[in-house]
DNA sequence: TTATGAACGGAACGTATAGTATCGTAATGC
DNA sequence: GCATTACGATACTATACGTTCCGTTCATAA
């Protein structure tokens, strides 16, 4: 491990905590979770792989969930895009998400740790802004298709977004933890339009 | 413990599994799962809890995930409902399902077992039966309603179906974990009308 | 009635991991 | 160069999994 550059402004003297060692060990956390899964994952592991002392580790997360979190946080989320209509706006995005879903821990990570959360209260606040962020583009989606007159301004924009990535979570919890990204047209086409039968124009 | 029925059929002699013993260590599972979630469940607590000794859970379940997934598949799915139209058994049966939800385990338990699964094949064994069982009589609503006419023979009803639980598995994953009851509706509504504008009849 | 065989609860054990503490060393500021 | 803090390494405690033994209990079969 060589030092380079301080990753938090220390206020005292003393030797900085390195930066490098701070994204090994982040890195490394994202390495291992893929590999062997969330409860697989040990410190000692992380330390090996990111070839730093376990106290260190511990000299920054106060446990293992926190680590995990913040390394899953590090992940990107849905890339903004604005095509100018809400359909194609949203099948681009998810098409984006998904092919970094499939290729990431996310698919494991993110169930086990929604479930530890009912449990843990601190892991609830450090998950509120991954939540957000990952969320935020998806719903200014519906914003803009609110302003083009797309959809009635009396829709519940939340609810409209829960019921386009539903899906997608389904098949995180109940099916395998993959979707095929050629599924995003049919979902995104089948929220948009509704499932009844619509009258003939 | 008084051992009142054997559980299996023993092909051989000796003293038979005592069923009492089978379902006082489910339950203890499903009340220990509630109060302290996955990861803190301990096979030595359900022991304790269930009056039994370590050794009888060993001898039943090789380990603690096969145990929870068990317990788990012991909690009711969708009560079949069929009330002639499919907003209606959809919503019956939702708010149902929503009653048990917010009060047991689900919601802790299934997040963890389905990310602990894309590591454990074994698991993946385990719980398909029991997500079929859950998802079976949604199904059958679609089906219904395709005979009705109220949907397209053309529809996608697995994907319908995804669609209609996804707020949930959203609500699961993403928020708290709860789900008010009184959202069903909307939620149902808006699956089945489609979030674009529709023109006036 | 007696013998047999398997499950019983209880307890001890080995292994592994979380998390803490301590070591001598290295890096930064004063 | 001196104080201070982080570094990697290692030893340590505590806990939980999963296994193995024990003496006992219970149903069946002779």
């Amino acid at each position: 491990m060589v030092t380079t550059r301080n990753s938090r402004s220390s206020l005292s003297t003393g030797r900085p905590r390195s930066g490098e060692a701070h994204q090994a060990i982040l890195a490394a956390t994202l390495d291992l979770l893929v590999e062997v899964g969330f409860s697989a994952l040990t410190v000692e592991g992380v330390a090996t792989r990111a070839g730093v002392g376990k106290a260190t580790i511990y000299r920054r997360w106060p446990s293992k969930l926190p680590l995990v979190v913040e390394a899953f946080g590090q992940l990107p989320g849905f890339d903004a895009v604005d095509t100018g209509a809400l359909s194609s706006d949203l099948k681009k995005m998810l098409r984006a998400y998904l092919q970094v879903f499939n290729q990431t821990a996310l698919a494991t990570v993110l169930p086990s740790l929604a479930g530890e959360r009912t449990h843990n209260p601190e892991l609830v606040h450090l998950f509120r802004p991954v939540s957000r962020k990952r969320r935020k583009p998806l719903i200014e989606c519906f914003e803009r298709a609110v302003e083009r007159g797309e959809v009635s301004p009396e829709l519940d924009v939340e609810l409209a977004a829960d019921l386009v990535v539903g899906p997608i979570a389904v098949a995180l919890f109940f099916k395998g933890g993959r979707l095929d990204p050629r599924m995003v047209g049919p979902m995104v086409d089948l929220a948009l339009r509704g499932i009844l039968v619509s009258e003939p124009a």
